[in-house]
DNA sequence: TGAATCCATGTAACCGATTACATGACACAC
DNA sequence: GTGTGTCATGTAATCGGTTACATGGATTCA
């Protein structure tokens, strides 16, 4: 027992498959009899289009892919909502295809897309993934959002290198000068790009760089933090590479009865949600995530009409200043630096 | 400039479509000498098979459609986790559909999937909604997550009832009277049960009970616990219907000065990962998320490959005691309670 | 040598929609 | 009454693959 196609409505409508094509999709004209008997029939025969064939003898199939490295993680969930309410405005679906751990996987995933999307996001944060995927999709619009902003190409980056800076001046000013890095793991273009600017600024302030490597989940900041907090010269500053790895410290340094932020600082890169809940509330670099992938959702969709886009977004990320790197009596200066959110955690936007 | 089709690939290799076909799916027997041609072809003109026409032709997508009600919060998010990594392993793509909020909406939902998957989850926590369902999506195989268990077709339900009264009953265990329950929106079948479970336990305590809507948001759970602080007569427990409103309920009795778990205890129901981060954590009816959603994703695969399925699988949570009502002097009795996540939260699991 | 067998290959139908173009009915003006 | 224009409708090609079946060349066996 089939389901409906077509065909059987117009036989059963006693009309041509054009005359039922032209009913449901609104094109062309057709007399009010011949709209009547059609629909009649349609929901005699619980008639339902077959979106593959339709975006077959269209070429448009109102999906977009979405390419990530892994779904795990408050960052990539959250931009996927955001990406998902665009989806639902603009009337996209949203195809995702995540765990891609190296560029040859990831531009598997693109080939696969093809004929199945009228567009592409790729975040694929390691080198020369943009590459591979270049013509690799036909003549698939592709968005990236990887951290190598590479010129002629529709893409959205983050300032990582800005941003970094932005934290290791912030933690100096309220007096630190031991100020470790918890960097991402290498070969990740935004880890790297976060890890030369927090090099830079500790040259720049002309302090001494200390750099333990982890994976930006929180069990690799929780690994590093018990090592940090197992020295003998304990750091006065930690500035982790994401806030998952932030989160992952804290609970080390509390656990070994380090307190956050009276013996050390702690700063993460992202704002995903969390950071404001933990206790203390997390100091991090404020990426809007859910707008960003909203504002990635909608340009892909507009080069899907065939727009062109070339240009290259740069997110700048703001310091947000919580209790983790803020003391009643900092070591000194900067007294009132700005404490919004320490005792209440944004819970506005919870439904976006 | 076109992208290459079959038959481009068909002429430049001087062979037939048919044999193009039979080399890249690997069906069917072609020398090597044609195998070879055919490659060099395909890599000289970069051709990349059409999913969309191939799965007209097999009527096979190799995606399962996923019908959510909304994107937001770690529930989901986990859920999608689990079924990605499942469909990667089953060489599926997933395809998402959230932010339905009423049945209707979700309807609509599943027939514009006909035709774009092989099978679809439906997470739809309204009356009605798996009826609306029915028949709708052809013979697409659907697989119910909401709360309304429906004998005869396939199902995953958690069993909220039982987890409720577990919950009301660790609570009376630890020596709490004055048990209040923030309940999840009216008209969502697992808030619906959860409280139905909490005034069945109550009654059977011989307690008098007092329910609070919220929308398991966390910014419900934080107005609720704002009134329930200003309350004359304050509850010294608190069961909410998600850990979502537990969370913002903990936020708003600190906010408030009130001791957790020492002046009111709390327990949530789901164990999202931000459970055992929130401090003190949060005592909560575990369910493993991800792995729900991995079942799922397997089952709908299986019933896509024509398997009958019509078994209804009951999950059933288990009770996680952390701190939030766990003192260490309860009022009374139970001293040994489970206290492991107290000190150490979960971080294993982290990449699943 | 001729018949039977095997197997690689090609031809063309098909999946289920959309749509360019042809058709034919009808109205209107001359 | 004929020519012309309008407009609803139908026919058939098309999108880009897969695959049942036909074909024909080589091999095998008598």
């Amino acid at each position: 027992m089939k389901p409906a196609t077509i065909r059987d409505v117009a036989l059963r409508a006693d009309v041509s498959v054009a005359s039922v094509s032209r009913v449901l999709t609104g094109a062309g004209p057709v007399t009010e009899a011949t709209r009547r008997r059609v629909l009649e029939a349609v929901d005699a025969l619980q008639y339902v289009p077959h979106s593959g064939a339709r975006s077959l003898s269209t070429s448009k199939t109102n999906t977009i892919g979405v390419i990530l490295p892994d779904l795990y993680g408050e960052y990539f969930s959250e931009l996927i909502r955001g990406m998902d309410v665009a989806a639902r405005a603009q009337g996209y679906h949203l195809i995702v295809s995540s765990s891609h751990d190296d560029a040859d996987e990831a531009s598997a995933a693109i080939r696969s897309m093809r004929g199945r999307v009228d567009g592409l996001i790729v975040l694929s944060p390691h080198l020369g993934a943009a590459n591979l995927a270049s013509g690799l999709a036909g003549r698939t619009p592709i968005l990236v959002m990887n951290g190598g902003a590479d010129e002629e190409r529709a893409s959205i980056v983050v300032d990582n290198h800005g941003g970094a800076v932005a934290a290791v001046e912030h933690l100096v000013a309220v007096g630190r000068r031991r100020i470790v890095h918890i960097s991402g793991p290498t070969g990740n273009l935004d880890a790297e790009a976060r890890m030369a600017g927090y090099v830079e600024a500790m040259a720049a302030a002309g302090l001494p760089t200390t750099v333990i490597e982890g994976a930006f989940t929180k069990a690799s900041g929780h690994d590093a933090g018990l090592r940090l907090a197992g020295l003998a010269v304990q750091p006065d500053a930690v500035f982790a590479g994401n806030d998952n790895m932030a989160v992952g410290a804290m609970l080390a340094f509390q656990e070994a009865g380090l307190r956050v932020p009276e013996d050390v600082a702690l700063v993460g890169f992202d704002d995903i949600p969390l950071a404001s809940l933990v206790r203390p509330g997390l100091t991090t670099l404020k990426i809007n995530i859910a707008e960003t992938g909203r504002k990635a959702l909608e340009r892909v969709v507009r080069m899907a009409g065939s727009e062109v886009d070339t240009a290259c977004e740069v997110v700048r990320p703001e310091l947000v200043v919580r209790a983790s790197s803020n003391l009643e009596r900092p070591y000194g200066g900067a007294a009132d630096l700005n404490r919004t959110d320490v005792q209440t955690p944004s819970l506005e936007g919870e439904k976006l």
